[in-house]
DNA sequence: CGAGCGCTTGACAGATCTCAATAAAAGTGG
DNA sequence: CCACTTTTATTGAGATCTGTCAAGCGCTCG
């Protein structure tokens, strides 16, 4: 796993890793170009993989996640979203995905026709999209070179804004490095999403209780108990 | 790592796959808005991660790979990128990958300054983006769900234009379904792509050579005999 | 021909997955 | 409001896959 000793990791030592943003404000939403505006529950499909393409979308409230299937059932959360962000791109004619709200959402809908002529929208999209690839691009670290516990770790950090990145001032306050989080997905969910097992992340997340660096209230309610630490453990420093 | 008999993937039993495409021909280049194109010889940095960033790339010929580092020196490979594909694009002013040639290579250079007000460039980049993007959305399921022997398969099956999409129909001639390959990359390099080690992916091409699935005629030249039985090993069958 | 680099192979270790049982939480109906 | 069912999460034991470490092979090039 480490290629410390290569002539590379040597030749890069200088680098830096980007500040995780926080949701980024693109100017203008959907909203702004005609979009219709539509309110979806929790978990709710909002268009399945090989539907005929037909909008673009955009999160105007909630969370919504993107994944694919193989045809045995293994399951890949590709992407998780935020307010600002979009969705249902398609380089053909059917989306590539299926998109599921993980809360309640609120997503503007724009018809593909307005798309292409507008420079506007194009702009917004070539930013949203630019965005979204460098998670993606960080997601593929994850993805292929952590470990569980890098995984689960990362995954907590990227929920908390304004820590974990280079900018990261470490806690606003000496003695109190904690903070409250609400998880809007399943263990399964989590673990489509880290490319893990439900009982691994299960076990990860009770081996980081077990250590004091997070407290579990309710499965889906987590205080975290040491950033710092947890930080630590992305794998990232 | 099955999840067969959840209800989800019942549901999803009629989703489709969708091809992957060749190059895409996006229309204009960066060469039609003005760029200078510069020529790069085989394993060279273009820029390094957390460089300034100052220009938008565009691949003319040749291939380019972008990846990011771990501070132990884990690398992951998170683009392989053809002709008309771009790169360079950063949500902040740094660079968030490094970018190097895999071949000699000819690229495209556009000053991010030309970029925001052109509405052409900005189609451009939206398509190419989308396009990445689904490349990307399809490599986090061969990272986060696909078996060893799966990973290498796909990544076989993406270097043959035309083949194991739904579009597929299967060998041109009956009796030969093969096809010769020029790889572009060492073994290190297809291992950080694909988030294996070096070991994994020698041991799998060695395991399809003995299965008479490939023939290596050089350790960069490999002749696939049986596309079809390659392709049922991708986990997308 | 020898050195160096990239690739292959083997033996073993360890992380994560699988399968199974249990526990806890959430939803249901009387 | 309380049993009862269903879903979701946790935990354990064992299997398996991939990683680690080490040695050897085979090009390529000076």
């Amino acid at each position: 796993m480490a290629y410390l000793d290569t002539q590379e990791s040597i030749r890069f030592a200088r680098r830096v890793r980007p500040v995780r943003p926080g949701v980024q404000d693109t100017g203008d939403t959907f909203a702004d170009f005609g979009a219709k505006t539509s309110a979806y529950s929790a978990h709710n499909v909002i268009y399945y993989e090989g539907d005929a393409a037909q909008r673009l979308f955009e999160v105007a409230s909630g969370t919504v996640m993107l994944f694919k299937l193989l045809p045995d059932g293994r399951r890949q959360v590709v992407e998780v979203l935020r307010p600002g962000e979009i969705f249902g791109l398609a380089g053909s004619n059917e989306y590539e995905c299926t998109a599921e709200t993980l809360t309640d959402a609120s997503i503007h809908e724009l018809d593909l026709r307005l798309v292409d002529s507008n420079l506007d929208v194009q702009r917004k999209l070539a930013k949203c999209l630019a965005n979204q690839m460098r998670i993606l691009h960080e997601h593929a670290v994850l993805l292929g070179r952590k470990s569980a516990v890098e995984r689960v770790a990362s995954f907590l950090m990227y929920l908390i804004p304004n820590r974990g990145g280079v900018g990261c001032l470490g806690p606003e306050n000496e003695d109190d490095d904690g903070y409250d989080l609400k998880l809007h997905m399943t263990r399964q969910e989590i673990a489509d999403y880290l490319g893990l097992t439900i009982e691994t992340v299960s076990r990860v997340v009770s081996d980081l209780k077990r250590r004091g660096v997070i407290r579990v209230d309710r499965s889906d309610q987590i205080h975290l108990r040491k950033v710092c630490s947890l930080c630590q453990m992305t794998g990232m420093h």
